[in-house]
DNA sequence: TATTTTTGGTAAATCGTTTTAGTTCAGTCT
DNA sequence: AGACTGAACTAAAACGATTTACCAAAAATA
């Protein structure tokens, strides 16, 4: 027996007043719109006593705006943005916004495709990490005059806001650091990318490897969720024929978890022979025995930031137009059991 | 300079139709209601051109149903809750359904005023890992027509649809694997919970103890995500005083990272000296040396069912009133290392 | 030819709000 | 007394769709 949900119009009818005036009250404006007190009193007593909420829907309708943001990262099972999830949610939530997710997979077509339905759908803003050549739908949603912030990659390009982390300082530190526990021969593991997140990561390994005159040996790998498989197959196989290195520095913590088993399984001792940093910290290399060290970012603060952004992008009066570009320190954790 | 949106009066005006023949067409109505050939291919040519798609809001204000579905679970950084959500998200999406996600960290207050928050947002149905004493509000999406399905737990109580797993029967095997492996001294390390996923875990642990003429330890951890470390140093303290079990199960897999932690800094050897299989598997147990045994569930599954259950349940025709319950079985992962 | 049926459409109500532009009535000023 | 002011509300348009009920003209039937 489904309660049929009171509308403006049932409170108005109830109390032989106007919708209007009803509409007034609740949005607060019954003093500026000469609502007297007695009435005003009267309709907040009987919104209340009866539970009566506005429909979101129609509030949308009628101002254009919907309080949803949709969040759209390559994939939201992925440790690090499930994270940034759980904490974008709850600071939304606090200012009136409910958030939509999705995941792109890292596909062009597919972001394309998602973009497309929800500006559709009337959302307000995206939270997005963008895949490669989305160049053309983020100007696009930016001319439409949607919300946009970038994470954890960026677009050199577009004037968009953005929250990223120091990419290349962090894996200039990590390889830095391997150096001085003493590795001669340094290998970066990373994926096959032109993305700029990567490409800042492999900077910093280079500068760190020539600044201290050595030799780079970078080893890509094709990586997708999907093929987790073949990324332990090459990873093995690099390390199989290259049994000489003395430190690998992942650039993804996927990478190195294939690349841990990998070592593990090819008899390799960690950090005996080969020393080991990764980017992006996780709970399990706290764990693993020997601790990895890695490259902490601060999620906190990067929800914090992303939702700044976002926020004061739809905020009609406080938004100068300029986008917010926020870059973000990482912290290295020296785990020093992986050094011992 | 923002294109402005088309809307349906737009097309009806630049054509010099009416709306109501747009409508018609839009909605493959245009036989039924008598429009001609060549009107509707005139005017299906023209929005293809302009690109004109309809407002899902104005849509769902007039239909009262808005296609989105809330996803609640206690955690949606949890990985189990992240990989679920994931293909979630690509089943609704394929059903024209968005997904919008919050967390309730297992609180019944937050979970109730997450409902009540939604109710009023229009959402058509609701996804819920319940927290306890939720069966008053969970009635309430039902009475009120809202789509409602349960999973990883259910409530006795309430005719309500559901996905779950058998958690008895696999915290039997699991335990009985143990008990087949040689382990006389069998503990069971849980968390301190009346909810049933967890009372079903700890009868299949009770009836494997009890059928192998065994004696039960059980140890209850107040496990929430925040309250890692405590978890950690109880299970430490537990290790300390009771060094002479041969068999541990955890009922969850966050139990089982911080139990083996402890074991690896109390210098127990695992699996020489204490064996351990977890519920829940994950990705890092395959990775830990040694690997570790444990209780996997049948994530696409579960997501099918989930997908299956909620659609039928928003399908005002395929309908008929009676709810979806799901048992689905798990598998045993049994990695021999942790038990050489 | 007069009547009915079919064809091809349209006007207007509706969903639940917000907001602009009034309206009514009592009191004040001159 | 007549004009004006302010207080306290309200009617109606708008947001963008769907859908019921209706209509005019042409075709079919008697």
């Amino acid at each position: 027996m489904a309660k049929k949900k009171l509308s403006i119009k049932d409170i108005a009818n109830a109390l032989g007043i106007s919708i209007t005036t009803v509409s007034f009250i609740l949005n607060g404006k019954a003093r500026e719109k000469r609502i007297s007190e007695g009435l005003t009193k009267k309709v907040q007593q009987y919104i209340k006593e009866v539970g009566y909420t506005p429909s979101h829907l129609a509030q949308s309708l009628r101002l254009g705006r919907s309080k949803v943001i949709v969040f759209m990262v390559e994939d939201i099972s992925n440790h690090f943005f499930a994270s940034i999830a759980r904490l974008i949610e709850e600071k939304a939530f606090k200012n009136g916004y409910k958030i939509i997710y999705c995941s792109t997979e890292n596909e062009t077509q597919k972001a394309k495709d998602l973009i497309n339905t929800f500006k559709v759908r009337n959302v307000d803003g995206f939270i997005i990490t963008p895949t490669p050549d989305l160049e053309e739908s983020v100007e696009g949603l930016l001319d439409e005059g949607f919300g946009v912030v970038l994470f954890d990659r960026w677009m050199p390009t577009v004037p968009c806001s953005y929250v990223i982390v120091e990419n290349e300082k962090s894996a200039f530190e990590a390889t830095q650091h391997l150096i001085n526990k003493g590795c001669k021969k340094v290998a970066l593991v990373t994926v096959e990318s032109k993305q700029i997140q990567m490409t800042d990561r492999l900077k910093g390994y280079r500068n760190a490897i020539s600044q201290n005159q050595l030799n780079p040996y970078i080893f890509e790998v094709k990586f997708h969720n999907i093929a987790q498989e073949e990324a332990y197959n090459k990873i093995f196989d690099f390390f199989t024929k290259n049994p000489d290195f003395e430190g690998v520095f992942f650039a993804t913590n996927y990478l190195a978890f294939e690349g841990l088993e990998a070592l593990g399984n090819l008899g390799i001792d960690v950090p005996g022979k080969v020393k080991v940093v990764s980017f992006d910290d996780h709970y399990f290399f706290n764990l693993y025995k020997p601790k990895i060290s890695a490259v902490e970012q601060p999620m906190e603060l990067i929800a914090d930031k992303l939702m700044e952004a976002i926020l004061h992008q739809l905020n009609e009066n406080g938004n100068d137009g300029k986008p917010k570009q926020f870059v973000l320190s990482n912290k290295l954790n020296i785990r020093e059991s992986s050094f011992q």
